[in-house]
DNA sequence: GCCTCCTTCCCCTAAAAGAGGGATTTTTTA
DNA sequence: TAAAAAATCCCTCTTTTAGGGGAAGGAGGC
């Protein structure tokens, strides 16, 4: 496939001098598109021109149609997403492409700016942040602060990934129980387990075991 | 108003001896209503045949045209759901309602019942409880298991809701807040909140604070 | 072979929560 | 208005967490 021109915008009227933003989202979970489409539609000056649940059909889409941004999801059932947004941005140079990810895989969002990514948001974003992203995007900026927000915030030599441990541990305290419960049902002591759930509330950035459930379940990381 | 999403002919076929349950969809949020018929789209048998998201659309819908089954919220926009599910059953006899609610509405599906619904499913009900509730009124049982189940499970003299109170300190919770931090946000005395915090731990039978919040997030308490 | 990260485990103290009680006052509702 | 429910507060006692600290072994990357 050659990569072909930008083709000519879309004559979608919103304001004088502004062309609507064209917006395409590409995410395996219904859940997320609908919301995130529902988040777009109260943005003015943006429209939703598609959406894909997967790399296949997104790339379908962008042989004979173009957007000016995708919002793309690291983790799509047939292909990983930066896979994806290799070629697209190989085959639509002026495409904005925005990551989509959850806080458990910011390891990734650097690929996904290697791949040629524009930026990434979180996929429980507020409103603002959406907003912000798009402008920077339109701007012919890049939109990674809120990766650097995320940065700074974290303690613990810089880790941006919880461990796979972590994460256990993580939903057997959501389950509710106790270091001692948890160390019995992985054959560990409950000194270890107490570690872990003190690790998550340092990388989390929460005060105590009721924030970091609530955290843990509004980032999707369980 | 006109129907504004009936897209299928009423002769779908799917099996020998079934005709597909149709089922019309009514909440005013969009993640609710995409998350539904993305769960009914893995039933066999059943076709979600539109939505509506204000009471004014569903009943316009319910004009000139019907369904099966109408999965109803209880909160509406512009008009109580025990008000539709009245006229609907008023209109179209055969029609039968299950009441959409979350967990701390149960208060309101007896008068969903006295309204003439046919049974209700929590907005987070499993595929396997919905199933269930679509095979009851399609059999025209009725099906209001979950809800004595949900009763059984309740202790303090079958409180079926939580207090203003209590969910306002249960927000508190969730933010991480300890039982004397809340208790100077609330000018009440620590023993106060953590009065609250053993209801609320023994009314959604949780082992702990950590259940506590888990269970409140997912069953959109807070 | 070094270094980082993960996992594991331990120490300490103080604070908070969990599990029983019980009790009073205000507010709602039948 | 009387009963029911909600909100308030207190007690004791035990267990669990929070927040410091440190440290050792192993796996994998460079």
């Amino acid at each position: 496939m050659l990569p072909q021109e930008r083709t000519e915008p879309p004559f979608t009227f919103t304001y004088l001098n502004n062309m609507a933003q064209r917006i395409f989202i590409v995410d395996d979970h219904p859940m997320v598109v609908e919301g995130m489409r529902h988040m777009l539609q109260q943005i003015t000056g943006v429209e939703v021109c598609g959406h894909a649940s997967t790399a296949r059909s997104c790339l379908g889409y962008f042989v004979k149609n173009t957007a000016d941004v995708v919002l793309l999801d690291i983790n799509l059932p047939d292909q990983s997403g930066i896979e994806v947004c290799k070629t697209l941005v190989l085959q639509h140079p002026a495409l904005k492409v925005i990551a989509l990810t959850n806080f458990d895989q910011l390891t990734y969002i650097q690929r996904m700016q290697e791949a040629g990514a524009k930026g990434y948001l979180l996929k429980n974003a507020s409103l603002d942040e959406i907003e912000h992203a798009l402008q920077a995007v339109a701007g012919n900026q890049e939109y990674w602060l809120g990766r650097d927000n995320q940065r700074d915030t974290l303690k613990d030599h810089n880790q941006l990934l919880l461990t796979r441990r972590e994460i256990e541990v993580l939903k057997w305290i959501a389950e509710g129980l106790t270091n001692q419960e948890i160390a019995d049902k992985l054959f560990v002591s409950a000194s270890t387990i107490d570690s872990h759930r003190k690790n998550l509330i340092s990388k989390l950035q929460v005060k105590n075991t009721a924030a970091l459930v609530r955290t843990a379940l509004e980032n999707k990381i369980i």
